[in-house]
DNA sequence: TTGTATGCGTTATCAT
DNA sequence: ATGATAACGCATACAA
């Protein structure tokens, strides 16, 4: 391995000479330069990243903790804040938690060994106790989720709104009898969309009927939709519509109602949430919710980064980006006037 | 920050001894290291990776290059990584090179800056001359795909032997006019799919026809692999069967004869390749070729680990673990007794 | 503008 | 079994 004083050699200048040119000091003649750098090139040299970090008390590294990438959701999200990481020049450690509080106190650990300058999360314990140290202790920041209480930046879309805005769309075409799907975790979003479900229903003077509201499990799995859907659609009278806090399980409410040959949305409106690939895959297209995921872990990124570079003034506690609503095939008016 | 030193003052013993307590050496009496852990315990000591990394010339990091992250295939191989990784304590770097030559090449200038031990390649450009370079200077494996003539372990499936498995299989269902979608990338999978695909048919005496093999994007993007299969559909006589190079082409073909009221598999077979996610959320389920995507990760790392730590002794260049034919919904007989 | 010397937090060599 | 000390490769305060 070729080092900096065997540089400094080559060139007939010191090793300091050599790390000011490296780091670009203006303090550096240019022909010095000229001859340093020509050093570097005909010895190929390196510089050895962990020892400058060492010395600078810093990585360039920064962590992505997931509960999994094969949910093309939070594949997005990773997507941004490795664009962005790149180009900023830093590297990000993709940590694949599992959902676990285990592996994801475990990752968050790198942080105190100096292997990472922060961290963003996309969904984490946070009934442990040691969120709240990391979050006192290191730079973090949550992305798509966040603990209500916690003294920790954010980036998510707002939620509540969105989930108003959708099932009154749905209340606008006639619907009434508005079922949902939620999940079977305490996320943020997850509350926000249930209670935005019930309030908007409540302003439209309709009781909310517990029989109406269903879950999906933690994951939003497939499996565990159409167990929900199949119980929705048994119930007399069937919903007319159904909102789901995921685009998977609308698909496998659309499944379960085909399997019982009823039409989408002829027969049944679904609508999604997230607006992933597989919404304009098959028909009936997916109305949905969509939101920015790769700008929403860019965000991340940039809110990370100001933590770091300038102490810890990050501008806002809360951020908060613009959804959209998608209003594609699979809702529609119900087909006949309702009784309640 | 809390250093080794002072853990020593602390316990009265010298920073070597806190070292070797650190490092599980032998030589350290049992009653003196657990007055050490006592002290690392009281003051909340941990240990700076980096600078033990420095001194043992080491990251404990390696790369994984993938094209994308959206990909669910290559979600689930870096799932298999990130997975083995943890167990071996090591971490990965998750780059998106978005299928660039020079994000490929500036992530892989990370090994040569000493940022991580060895990487592993899913999907890489190599007529650049630089893989070469970095496959002899650094430990590499390839996944998935691989380059035939680079001195480079590699894990994949055969792709060749499944490609005549699965053509064969529908040539038993009585199929003769079997049109292929492949993709417009150099990917050994890809052309070792359609060697395979040539093959079979020439072993069934069928001369192949150029007007019954068409190319989706590299990408392999379900906008392509629908102009693809409109083009398809459009000859006469019709295909009976095709068989797509990936999933999401088989989608597209389905999606594609539905619109023009074709039914599969009752007026065409369609299959797919790779199992993802996607294929058994809507029916026709899809028949396709199932990859061990998981294990081929945790693999690659075994055998990167291996040349990491015995030298570069790696077990064999070739690796390929066995696939499953996956046979689901939307491959059936021809209806009609075909005329070629 | 450049060089010298010290330190970053470890591990490892050589004593004792 | 333990301690003193020299690296590891680089950045920087201070001198010149």
């Amino acid at each position: 391995m070729v080092t900096i004083e065997q540089v400094a050699q080559h060139a007939g200048v010191s090793v300091a000479t050599v790390s000011r040119t490296l780091n670009n000091s203006p303090a550096v003649k240019a022909a010095t330069a000229q001859r340093v750098r020509q050093a570097i090139e005909e010895l190929r040299y390196v510089p050895n990243q962990p020892a400058r970090n060492l010395r600078r008390n810093e990585s360039q590294v920064i962590l992505a903790l997931a509960p999994n990438f094969s949910n093309p959701y939070y594949s997005r999200i990773l997507t941004g804040i490795g664009d962005r990481a790149w180009e900023l020049e830093y590297s990000v450690l993709v940590c694949n938690t599992l959902g676990h509080a285990n592996s994801e106190l475990r990752f968050l650990k790198m942080l105190e060994s100096h292997q990472a300058d922060g961290a963003i999360l996309l969904g984490c314990h946070w009934d442990y106790g040691w969120l709240a140290r990391f979050a006192q202790q290191s730079h973090i920041v949550q992305c798509c989720e966040y603990v209500p209480d916690l003294a920790c930046p954010s980036v998510s879309i707002d939620n509540y709104a969105a989930t108003r805005e959708m099932v009154a769309y749905l209340q606008g075409l006639g619907h009434s009898r508005i079922a949902m799907i939620g999940a079977d975790n305490q996320y943020i979003s997850t509350r926000l969309r249930r209670q935005g479900y019930l309030d908007i229903l409540a302003e439209a003077g309709l009781e909310p009927r517990a029989e109406l509201y269903r879950l999906a499990d933690a994951e939003y799995s497939f499996a565990s939709g159409l167990a929900a859907a199949q119980e929705l659609l048994a119930e007399t009278p069937r919903p007319t519509a159904i909102f789901c806090v995921s685009d998977i399980l609308a698909l496998s409410v659309i499944s379960a109602a085909q399997e019982l040959g009823l039409d989408v949305p002829g027969d049944l409106t679904v609508t999604g949430f997230d607006d992933v690939d597989y919404t304009t895959i098959v028909h009936p297209y997916l109305t949905t919710v969509s939101q920015p995921c790769h700008e929403m872990g860019r965000r991340s990124v940039d809110l990370l980064l100001d933590g770091l570079q300038n102490g810890k003034a990050v501008p806002s506690e809360r951020t908060f980006l613009p959804h959209r609503l998608m209003k594609r095939e699979s809702a529609a008016p119900p087909k006949f006037a309702e009784t309640i």
